[in-house]
DNA sequence: CGTGGCCTTGACCATCTGGTCAAAAACAAT
DNA sequence: ATTGTTTTTGACCAGATGGTCAAGGCCACG
C-alpha cells in the first residue's frame, strides 16, 4: 500500500521501469490517449502490477510531470548573472536545444500538458516556474540596462528561446516532413539559432 | 446517410454548429480526450444527432483538420516574392501572430495533432505543406543570395516564425502564468518579434 | 527448510464511450 | 389535411478502460 519512498531495490527498479514506459506512452498519446494496458505492455509488467506501484494512472502522470519540471528548468538555473551576457544567453540556447535532442519525449509530455491548459500543472507554473523566470528576467534586464546586450523584453526573450528550441522536439514530425530526408534538423538549428540570437542581442 | 455536400440550410447550419463545438472540445482535450457527449453538450444537440451529420467522431476531426490546413497556410501563401523582402517577412510574422490571436483554438488543434505524431496528417504535411514551404523557401533564398536580406537558412527561418508566433497560442497558459496579470501577451510579442526579425534579417 | 511478508497476476467489475436503431417529431409539398 | 421525407432522440449495445481482489508465487531471514 503505502510505499511512499521506494525501499527495496526491486521497488526502485520497477517504479523506474514503469515511469520509463509511462513516459514513452504518455508523450506519444497524451494522458487520455494512453491506456494502462499500453503502459503495462511497454513496461513488460501486468496491469495490476502497475497499480501495485502507483495508486492510479494519474499518479504516474503527476510523478513524471513533477520529476520533469526540475530537469526542465536546469538550463535556465544555470544562467549565470556574473558571466558575459551574450555568451551566457547563447549557452542557454544551446543547453535548451540539447534537451530537445536528448529528451524529446519529456518535451512532448510537457507540451501535451500545456497545450491542453496544464490541468495538472497550473500551480507549478504560477509559482516555481514564474519565480525562476522572474529572477532570471531581472538579471537579463540588468544586462540590457547596462547596455551589455540589446534592449529587449527579458520575458519575451526567454519565451522566444523556449519556443524556438522546443519546437524541434515537439513539432519534430512537421519539421522532418518539410525538410525531407535532409541532415539532422537540430544540428542545423544550432547554427541558425546561434546567428539569430547573436544578431538580436548585440548591443 | 449520404449527405456528401450539405444541401438544405438546416444541414449547413447544423454541420457548422457541430464543427464549432468539436473545435472547442478537440482543441481543449485532444482527439482522444474529447467525447461525443462533450461535443453534443457544447453544440446543444443530442449525440445521435451528431452522428446523423457526421459518420463518426473521427470524421469530425478530419473535417476540421483539412479545413484548417487551408486557412493555416494563407499567411505564407500571401508572401510576395516581388515585394520588399524585409517588409514582406515582417508582414508574414504579423499575419501569423494575428492568427494566434484570432484562432488560438485552431492553433491548439493543430499542435495537439502534430505533437502526437500527426497520425491523421502525415500525408498533408509531406505534400501540401512541404510543397508550399519549399516554394517560399526558394523565394527567400533568392533574396538572401541577392544580398537583400541576411544570409539565413530559409527553412529554419520559416520554422522560427512558426515556433515564435504559435507559441503564444499553444502555450498561452504558460505565458500567462509567467507574465502574471500583465498586459496582452500578443501585443507585447508583436513588438518583440518585430525587433527580433528586423535585426536578424538586416543584410 | 519453514514461514512471514513482499510481489505478481488471472479473473472480474463498474463505468465510460463510440456507435446503432427504431420510432417519434418536424417539416414540405400537394 | 395527407402523405412522404428529413430531422431528432430515448433506449440500447459491444468493446474498451481504470481499477479491485483474492489467491498464488517468490524471497529473505531465522
Amino acid at each position: 500500500m503505502g510505499l511512499q519512498k521506494p525501499r527495496t531495490r526491486i521497488q526502485r527498479k520497477n517504479r523506474e521501469t514503469i515511469l520509463e514506459a509511462a513516459l514513452e506512452v504518455f508523450s506519444q498519446h497524451g494522458f487520455r490517449g494512453a491506456t494502462l494496458d499500453m503502459i503495462a505492455a511497454e513496461a513488460g509488467l501486468s496491469k495490476p502490477n502497475l497499480l501495485y506501484y502507483f495508486p492510479s494512472k494519474e499518479a504516474m502522470h503527476v510523478t513524471l510531470l513533477s520529476k520533469l519540471m526540475d530537469t526542465w528548468l536546469d538550463p535556465l538555473r544555470a544562467l549565470d548573472g556574473d558571466g558575459e551576457p551574450v555568451a551566457e544567453l547563447l549557452a542557454y540556447v544551446r543547453r535548451k536545444l540539447q534537451m530537445s535532442r536528448e529528451f524529446p519525449r519529456e518535451s512532448r509530455l510537457f507540451a501535451n500538458e500545456i497545450v491542453q491548459g496544464a490541468p495538472r500543472m497550473q500551480a507549478a507554473l504560477a509559482t516555481e516556474l514564474k519565480a525562476l523566470v522572474d529572477e532570471k528576467a531581472a538579471v537579463i534586464r540588468g544586462w540590457a540596462e547596462a547596455g551589455r546586450i540589446a534592449d529587449v523584453d527579458p520575458h519575451h526573450l526567454i519565451f522566444s528561446i523556449w519556443a524556438l528550441t522546443q519546437h524541434y522536439a515537439d513539432f519534430d514530425v512537421q519539421v522532418r516532413a518539410v525538410l525531407g530526408p535532409r541532415r539532422d534538423p537540430i544540428t542545423e538549428a544550432e547554427h541558425f539559432l546561434d546567428t539569430l540570437f547573436t544578431r538580436l542581442l548585440a548591443p
